[in-house]
DNA sequence: CATAAAATTGAACGATGGTTCAGTTTCTGA
DNA sequence: TCAGAAACTGAACCATCGTTCAATTTTATG
């Protein structure tokens, strides 16, 4: 979580000095990383340059082949990155105690905050075949293991009554896809924000497997306050 | 809806000829039309080469700007085409006389046969910002008005009942995002069929608005006759 | 301050992708 | 059968992109 550059090739190759200078160079790169992952993002990961990323990143084409082995490198710690993020939540969603409607609701808030907030948000891993063959597997590996734990908690809330029998795997993917897809639509200048938005999807998500759905209420546009 | 050639530039420049030679050649760019859909599908838009295409369409890449005037004219003809047909099924569904909830069933059966069936499936429209600007207006009205008829589709249940009061905006998209998703993960030789997806996916989205959800079915997994 | 390592630069290389075009083959209609 | 149009070909052009590298500047440390 903290460390995530030693997985890798690290600046030059030689000993490390001071441990100054490292806290320094680990700083850089991760101002990279976040600049990279802002072009991903605005620009989508096929479209976005290596001399993009380096402008954002105020660094010379070149000079950002000496704190990453690529492009590829660049994008997996991106997707790495958010992939841990939205695992954390979901575990930590469900090693509480309080209802699976309300577990259901933090992933949900959770993953829309990871994706779409102006500052950490980050759409890269929705592009895992843009990366290279041999960096997939493991990224594949977390997206999978996210998926099942969206499905898992599905199941949990139908073995305790609180969801009605249905189609975990199915369902879990469409609820991963509406959230998704938000990416495509979302504008942060746009009438609602990252959090009204996410109560609203998680209001008409969670209705739909629920045992016993309140008769009235969905998400009924902005019940106070409006944006932020 | 029949011949959306003479949209723009035709083969050669020079007056048609006789009848049966225009035939022929409408049936051709029709034909390279489909390969560049698969190709598009099969590689997404940015990977898709024109020499690919080409192939795909058993011809030289030279000869496939003989009958089109480049990668983007191809794109816009595949997205527009999709586009038509699935506003077409929103509006047939609209005028219908059954009920709202079922009429959403139908839009929703529709707009994944036209996105993920094995011959008439295509996903170019989902890849908007790959067409080039000044083609760009006319499919993204086309996107926004089929979204517009899905929203529609959803303040009419509300105003008669059939659904719970909502935010009509934000649950036409969640919709669009949990079908359009779909491309990422359905496989042809998956478990389930396109119309079993479909009846999975319909049902757990209509229920997540409906007035009176029946207590306990949502998509129970296949319940007769698994594929095809 | 001096020196070596670290950091940085910008031009250039090779690959790829969309596109063009001069020339060739195939087909049509009289 | 035979012009002339239509259809077709493949090499080449040009722009872009990821990447490399020799050379230069900056920085850390004795």
């Amino acid at each position: 979580m903290v460390q995530f550059l030693n997985k890798s090739s690290n600046p030059g190759s030689g000993k490390t000095v001071s441990e100054r200078m490292r806290r320094k160079s680990e700083a850089r790169r991760l101002d990279i990383l976040h600049a990279a992952a802002r072009v991903f993002r605005r620009s989508g990961v096929a479209a976005a340059g290596m001399r993009e990323i380096a402008e954002e990143a105020d660094l010379s084409p070149g000079n950002l082949y000496y704190y990453f082995s690529g492009k590829d490198e660049l994008l997996f710690f991106c997707q790495d990155r958010t992939l841990d993020r939205m695992l954390e939540a979901a575990e930590t969603a469900r090693a509480s105690t309080i209802p699976v409607g309300d577990q259901l609701r933090a992933v949900i808030r959770a993953h829309l905050h990871y994706t779409l907030d102006e500052l950490e948000g980050a759409t890269a891993h929705l592009e895992i075949d843009m990366l290279a063959e041999n960096l997939r597997r493991g990224i594949i590996d977390k997206r999978d293991k996210y998926e099942l734990a969206v499905r898992a908690l599905i199941t949990k809330g139908v073995k305790r009554g609180e969801f009605a029998p249905c189609d975990a795997a199915l369902v879990a993917r469409a609820i991963l896809g509406a959230l998704n897809w938000t990416v495509r639509w979302y504008r942060p200048d746009g009438a609602q924000s990252v959090s009204a938005i996410a109560e609203g999807l998680a209001n008409y998500l969670v209705r739909g497997i629920a045992a016993h759905p309140q008769e009235t209420t969905v998400p009924v546009r902005a019940q106070s306050g409006g944006r932020k």
